[in-house]
DNA sequence: TAATTGTGATGCATTTTTTGCATCACATAG
DNA sequence: CTATGTGATGCAAAAAATGCATCACAATTA
């Protein structure tokens, strides 16, 4: 949209600090970039950015109009999905920001089914933590988020959340596999692979571990889950996981011919942890991301049934 | 603002009904403003008006737009506004819809107070019937509404009431003048003048004159208050008013030099009317008007005490 | 302390965009 | 059918935005 490019400009500044660098991202010169925004705060009638040795910063006046900026062009955003929607082929653009838990087989999965059905409509997945996902529906760099924390933000608006039962994840033949239920004190001594503590599920871990005074002989911690994962089957070691982060049949099919299984951890050792699925308070978002989500709280509630509360 | 023009282009299209009018009141040619048209409906990537031999009128998809360019502007607005406030100075633009009653002494009066204290905040003052004062906060034409009758849009935000009595208004040598406060009884065989029936006077004293079987001669009926209120010196004939379009002494002071005079109708015959003022549900008021609103309840509340509701 | 590096601002020529005139094509009213 | 009004379009002129070269300033580095 021709009309909002010194605002998206503007904009550009705000983030990157630098009038210079914002022009290279742009693709136009530095010169072209100053002009634009000077015009700008000439027709506010006071500066919107303040000028240092090293760059810009927004002042006062620059960061409420930097806000504007950022709900208008949402709300542009939300305008125009409107409008492609009422000629029948659902357009527009989803942004979603999320931990890596939903990233891995839940996300492409259901994503996967809504463009099925809605081709024309696109999307951006960021992962990130659970705090840079509550700032990326602030800074409206994102319509949807799911985390899988406790919320922090009191902007975030929870339109859904999931019970996501802890599982404690090894080889097959690992001596654990024999059991159905897990339980902490069976997993005293055992070598454990942990994500890093910054991730939601190592702190319900560690809440239980506490509780039950186990101690985890913790030989790596890593924050790919990947590599947890295939490292099971390299050493006899056990990991956690949740179930939206495991292969849909992982936990339901019979494990006869797998390499890794998957056992519940016993829920009075290890309380269930809470995935919220949200927006920015107040927002109305987009109709291809207001349909998403509820394409998303349809499949929660397909997988997880009388887990889910809306 | 620069990056506005073509929405406002729009805007004023829509208004007009037609790409010439509308180029002609923004003093540009016909040309100019139809090629700013078909390149945003090129970038919306559908049309926005329907073209008739008429002229042109909103589609759908331009019923949208025009609204996101309404809501847009007045954001602006407010944001400036904002942003005008962090300098100390309070600086903006104030537009007030509102009834003739409130037009004769409340609102000279009180917005001479606030621009006393704010001279670099202006106003627009614009004299309509309730139904159209709502649309314009509707439209976003008006920032505030005062409207002496029943609310019809649920997109009205009541901010405050107050609660007006009905006064009969004559000249000092009346027969009616002599006592103190009037039933409806008295009036019975009074010629009197009245204002038309649109209005929300008319409307309450109707409800009045209706309940007490009682008929009034009326020999004229007139939208001009200044004719009413005028006319009384020169026949011997009775009107009605609200306090809030009485100069505000005619009440309160001693009549004996007065030509005119307003005694109480009995709230047994004729219930006060409420006086409504307020803004478009779920908008946020740019600094000036927000301000000025509280102005308005201040001196409301000084002149009428009890009788006023927040 | 002096040189270097990085920043935003500005004059001038160039390129791109916008505007206005003349005109077309079409619909409606008389 | 004619006259009048509407929006659309080709083309030249006017206006605006852009890029280059350069300045002035501050912080960092040698």
């Amino acid at each position: 949209m021709r009309f909002m490019t010194s605002l998206r400009f503007i904009d550009a500044v705000a983030r990157e600090k630098s009038i210079r660098k914002a022009a290279e991202k742009l693709a136009i010169t530095s010169t072209a970039l100053n002009r634009r925004i000077l015009q700008i705060e000439d027709e506010i009638g006071q500066p919107l950015f303040e000028r240092l040795a090293s760059g810009v910063r927004l002042n006062t006046a620059g960061e409420l109009f930097v806000q504007h900026i950022r709900t208008q062009t949402a709300e542009l955003a939300r305008v125009q999905s409107q409008i492609a929607d009422l000629s029948g082929i659902r357009r527009g653009h989803v942004r979603i920001a999320s931990g890596a838990d939903t990233m891995r087989y839940f996300l492409p999965e259901t994503v996967a089914r809504y463009r099925g059905e809605h081709p024309a409509v696109t999307f951006d997945l960021v992962r990130q933590s659970g705090n840079a996902a509550e700032q990326a529906l602030r800074t409206l760099e994102a319509d949807l988020a799911l985390i899988f924390e406790p919320i922090k933000s009191a902007d975030f608006q929870t339109m859904a959340t999931a019970r996501q039962q802890l599982y404690c994840m090894m080889a097959a033949n690992h001596p654990l596999a024999k059991k159905p239920v897990i339980r902490l004190r069976d997993c005293v001594g055992q070598s454990a692979i942990l994500p890093r503590a910054d991730a939601g599920l190592r702190q319900l871990l560690n809440v239980g571990l506490i509780r039950r005074s186990v101690e985890l002989g913790t030989v790596i911690e890593s924050n790919s889950q990947e590599f947890l994962q295939n490292y099971l089957t390299h050493e006899m070691v056990i990991s956690f996981q949740i179930p939206i982060a495991m292969p849909s049949d992982l936990i339901t099919a019979p494990a006869n011919d797998r390499k890794i299984v998957a056992r519940p951890v016993d829920l009075a050792d290890v309380p269930a942890g809470i995935l919220h699925i949200g927006q920015l308070k107040g927002r109305v978002l987009p109709v291809a991301a207001a349909k998403f989500l509820d394409s998303i709280i349809t499949e929660l509630g397909a997988r997880y049934g009388d887990d889910i509360d809306q």
